[in-house]
DNA sequence: CACCTTCTACGATATTCGTCGTACGACGCA
DNA sequence: TGCGTCGTACGACGAATATCGTAGAAGGTG
């Protein structure tokens, strides 16, 4: 029974179900944008991997957020949680929202 | 003396002073996303009368968090304060950004 | 086996947010 | 002067949020 007890489902919601002002509200916090600009170039990474600076903990919280949402996607391999952005559902659900959105914080703070 | 004591000072963000996520944030409330919709069609309206169902006083706790993100204008006409989009300095801003996001609205609750 | 790394779950804490009721100021009109 | 309308300020309250420290599970490596 790989990860029963300690390691959540990571349940991904269905792409049909976005709610946008979760996205929205997902992406109105600086840790989470940065994580989302840095899957938006590289395609995947680890879960310590990422340009921030808060406690392993708060990072998980803001994973689950995002994943909550259907803005990223987490895969467990061997001790390691790889994450993706899911821009095809994203895009699909909200055609252009993401990169209009990423475009406007490379604006802000390139 | 006009409005010196009870009404605020009515203060707009300039425009290079926006913040992204604060706008992203002003919009993630079903409240807020409302009163963006409705004037993104109507130029020009009365704080009451917006097709959302909350108590007065919450209204007011909306409008400014709009206003203080720089997504609102509001000027004083006697009895009544007159609510605008500020279309044009948020595209000078954050180009398309705006209808990027009500489009993905429109698109979830049409 | 022991040890390290990775990441999570849980509990705690301080802050923010959305909501409302109440009171009231400013205006318009009779 | 008085009354009704519009909208605000203030205080309150419950819920959600962001943060962290600690403990521990699962996997990898020796």
């Amino acid at each position: 029974m790989p990860r029963s007890q300690r390691r959540a489902a990571l349940v991904h919601p269905d792409a049909r179900d976005y709610d946008l002002l979760d996205v929205l509200h997902a992406l109105a916090d600086r840790t989470r944008m940065t994580i989302v600009r840095t899957l938006r170039t590289d395609p995947e990474r680890a879960c310590g991997t990422f340009p921030v600076d808060v406690a392993p903990s708060t990072l998980t919280h803001h994973f689950r957020v995002l994943r909550e949402a259907g803005l990223i996607h987490q895969r467990e391999e061997g001790n390691r949680r790889w994450t993706t952005l899911r821009l095809a559902d994203l895009d699909g659900r909200f055609p252009g929202l993401l990169d209009s959105i990423l475009a406007a914080d490379k604006r802000a703070a390139p």
